[in-house]
RNA sequence: GGGCCGGUAGCUCAGUGGUAGAGCAUCUGACUUUUAAUCAGGUGGUCGUAGGUUCGAUCCCUACCCGGCUCACCA
């Protein structure tokens, strides 16, 4: 038998020695009066004669994270919260079937504490325990105390351990929290709308990408997973809803990068009578707020470099070109120009900056320039060579829209997977007249790695898209192990 | 998909063409304010998978699986 099958027959056998203690090797409910995390908010600062004299009386609930024994007494830490505390039991200050229950624990099990708080004779906050609750057992070992989770596919698969073993891991996705909450607070503010759009579409678009492709059995017809919610949005603006924006998931069927996941987050906003001027302005305030909600500064450290939300410039593509790839003609427009820009300029983008004027070739559907009818009012926000940002002002007129999807489906016709499909649909909306209007999509993932400074899209995602594990095998073990 | 790096005990990692190692965890014993608790003793391994070379492979070779980085594609 190997050790892991070992250890966990001994675990569900202990779990049996904890029920016959009398108490529930699964518990239900505890009523905790305070969270670890406040504990040491309101008393860190307390002296032992302080607590003595007080004596602070609480119940606290938490997962166990150390256990240090010593014949008739012990201590043990308490997880909860991504905040430790420590609790210590001796023999005679609880009763007997407590203790008892003390000497089964494992770690990782989760336990109530009744008890007050004290501090050691090293000076250590702990809750001097009176009374221990059972309320979960673990089955299987938790990560190693010291170094932690190294394992980074481990990591992604079982992203609870992680979450478990790592508080910086834990506070990503809470930074990540405070991020969203930060744009929709913001996007509130100013008057708009949360809406939600099929993520199920029948024709996909508002981007150029692969799609997912799936099937509804009772309507017997193929869907796809939306690759972008853009065109809803903008039926939205025609109906009225003139700010709308939304916040959900887009699926591309492409490449897997350290910046790329299959479906990942975004943040798109629409707003009637702007235009990607404003579309800019807004973004600067949007994004400014955004680092400072979530970092506290408007200046983000990210791999060594020290980002600036606070102030964004603004280049012309072809000023980029200019700046960036000397030498080049970047007077340039069309795909010479969109190459000259990805191949020079795209990697020395370290600051935040507004690149704007886009090819209409790849603006489908964005507004012609007056002045220059080869460019786009569009822009792209960049930062640390990843595109964070698109944003534009939009298309509304519905014959120019009907030439556009034309272009698209002659790149089609020419092999363009990606190139935009006719949405009569979306030409119809249009024709009823759509307000002018400024649109523009922020990738959340992507935002969310540059203000918590984490290099994968992958270390900011909860689960990860990661290719089948195989067997895991424990549904065979706990099926051999059942008593019944 | 291409290139490079990695996969050894539950976890973190050493290691060698000739009987597979450490720390933590786990088990037994001691210990009533410890701090990676300590001390003594023990259990635990298809060395990613499958082939091949060899008297002998965890080690060398090939293929494959999983992960990371990177290039291509993309946001």
């Amino acid at each position: 038998m190997s050790l892991e099958d070992d250890l966990l027959k001994q675990r569900l056998e202990r779990t049996r020695e904890i029920e016959a203690l009398g108490f529930q090797p699964y518990g239900r409910r505890f009523d905790y009066s305070i969270t670890i995390p406040e504990i040491l908010e309101r008393y860190s600062a307390k002296t032992g004669e302080e607590l003595e004299a007080e004596r602070v009386p609480l119940r606290i609930a938490g997962r166990i994270a150390t256990v240090r024994r010593m014949g008739k007494a012990g201590f043990a830490h308490l997880l909860q919260n991504g905040a430790k505390v420590q609790v210590y039991i001796r023999k005679d200050a609880v009763p007997a079937r407590d203790y008892q229950l003390y000497e089964y624990l494992d770690l990782g099990d989760i336990i109530g504490v009744e008890g007050y708080l004290f501090r050691t004779r090293t000076g250590e906050l702990s809750v001097h325990a009176e009374k221990l609750e059972f309320l979960s057992k673990t089955l299987l070992s938790m990560p190693e105390k010291w170094h932690g989770l190294e394992d980074i596919e481990i990591r992604y698969r079982q992203r609870y351990l992680d979450l478990i073993s790592s508080p910086e891991s834990r506070e990503v996705f809470v930074k990540r929290a405070k991020l969203i909450g930060s744009l929709r607070r913001q996007l509130e503010a100013r008057g708009y709308i949360e809406v939600e759009t099929p993520m199920l579409q029948r024709i996909y678009g508002g981007a150029a990408a692969r799609p997912f492709v799936t099937h509804h059995n009772t309507l017997d017809i193929p869907l796809y997973l939306r690759i972008a919610p853009e065109l809803n949005l903008k039926r939205l603006v025609v109906g009225g809803l003139e700010r709308v924006y939304e916040i959900n998931r887009n699926f591309r069927n492409e490449g897997i990068s350290f910046k790329h996941n299959p479906e990942f987050t975004m943040l798109e906003f629409y707003q009637a009578y702007a235009d990607f001027e404003v579309m800019m302005d807004l973004s600067c305030e949007l994004l400014k707020q955004a680092a400072i909600d979530v970092t506290g500064s408007a200046v983000v450290e990210y791999q060594g470099e020290a980002l600036d939300f606070g102030n964004i410039e603004r280049l012309t593509m072809q000023q980029a070109v200019k700046r960036h790839a000397p030498g080049e003609n970047w007077q340039a427009a069309g795909m010479d120009l969109v190459h000259l820009f990805e191949h020079h300029v795209e990697e020395k983008l370290i600051q935040p900056v507004i690149i704007y004027d886009f090819p209409v070739e790849i603006s489908p559907l964005a507004m012609r320039k007056p002045s220059d009818p080869r460019f786009t009012d569009r822009f792209e926000i960049f930062a640390y060579r990843m595109e964070i940002g698109n944003a534009f002002t939009e298309l509304n007129d519905p014959q120019e829209q009907r030439r556009r999807f034309d272009m698209q489906l002659e790149m089609r016709e020419k092999g363009d997977e990606e190139a935009h499909q006719m949405d009569e649909d979306y030409i119809r909306a249009l024709s009823y007249g759509m307000p002018p209007a400024g649109g523009e999509g922020i990738g959340v993932d992507r935002l969310t790695m540059l203000l918590t400074n984490q290099r994968s899209i992958r270390d900011v995602i909860l689960f990860p898209q990661l290719r089948p594990e195989g067997e895991i095998g424990i549904a065979a073990k706990l099926r051999e192990l059942d008593p019944t």
